[in-house]
DNA sequence: GTTGCTAGATACAACTTGTATATAGATAGA
DNA sequence: TCTATCTATATACAAGTTGTATCTAGCAAC
């Protein structure tokens, strides 16, 4: 079964969570592209399969990419009106990070492609009890 | 970064444990094709990413997945010297379980796929500040 | 009779993820 | 003005998943 969630209905599909510490390389590859602050990237997650990621463990992500070094920030009190932004940006310690998730994450896709075709192949064969 | 594994040294790759409950698709797979015992899936599960799993929890998945229905085992004491092999067989409730798992793995696949994209596309931009 | 391979099982520790909830600034409207 | 709402961040706790360590036991060969 896909992986399941808790309390918001039984069984309902959902990808993210599905892959181990995905919302990093996620979030790395968003500030690679530039700076950005939490309440923004979340609404950015959506594409990758995150739109349902709710915000807190986001910042709990963002906190801990800094404490990884990662990131840095720094609060932005000034461009709006609103409370004040923590905005991160890479450093290049996350900019590495990154690399090494993009080759992990094509090594994943192999893996997965490895298992879709196995099936494929299988299910064409017809050979086994259920068909 | 790939996501960490404990006392094995820090930092090292692998693909087993990173996508959730991915053994049992696997296991789901293999049963479809055949009938087989635990010690056998166990080495057969290599060219899925999974060749780095110790027997413990294959063992104890397979034990899951009978308690939910999805296979069923009966003691084998004839063919072979050695202990007996508990020898799982799949269910149609299997069957149907490994058909939900393969829709939810290709839409994984392409939120993967999402991912790699805006990668490279970006990478190739040379936009942002890390190029 | 003990070493080693086959075979299965489970408790526990470590880790990851999701949920709930809290704080607080700013703004629009009653 | 007070209050509802949106912006914005943060953290504690619960729940779930995975990895490690360890155990049992049959059989075979030496």
């Amino acid at each position: 079964m896909p992986p399941r969630r808790r309390r918001r209905g039984r069984r309902e599909q959902y990808t993210g969570g599905a892959i181990r510490g995905f919302p990093e390389p996620v979030l790395l590859l968003l500030l690679h592209q530039r700076a950005n602050h939490g309440y923004e990237l979340v609404s950015a997650l959506e594409p990758f399969g995150l739109g349902d990621m709710a915000s807190g463990p986001v910042y709990r992500t963002l906190r801990e990419m800094e404490a990884a070094g990662l990131v840095q920030s720094k609060w932005d009190t000034a461009s709006s009106g609103g409370p004040a932004r923590r905005v991160y940006h890479l450093t290049r310690a996350g900019h590495q990070r990154l690399g090494d998730w993009v080759a992990f994450l094509r090594q994943m896709d192999s893996v997965l492609h490895h298992f879709l075709d196995t099936y494929d192949r299988h299910m064409q064969e017809g050979t086994g009890e259920y068909h």
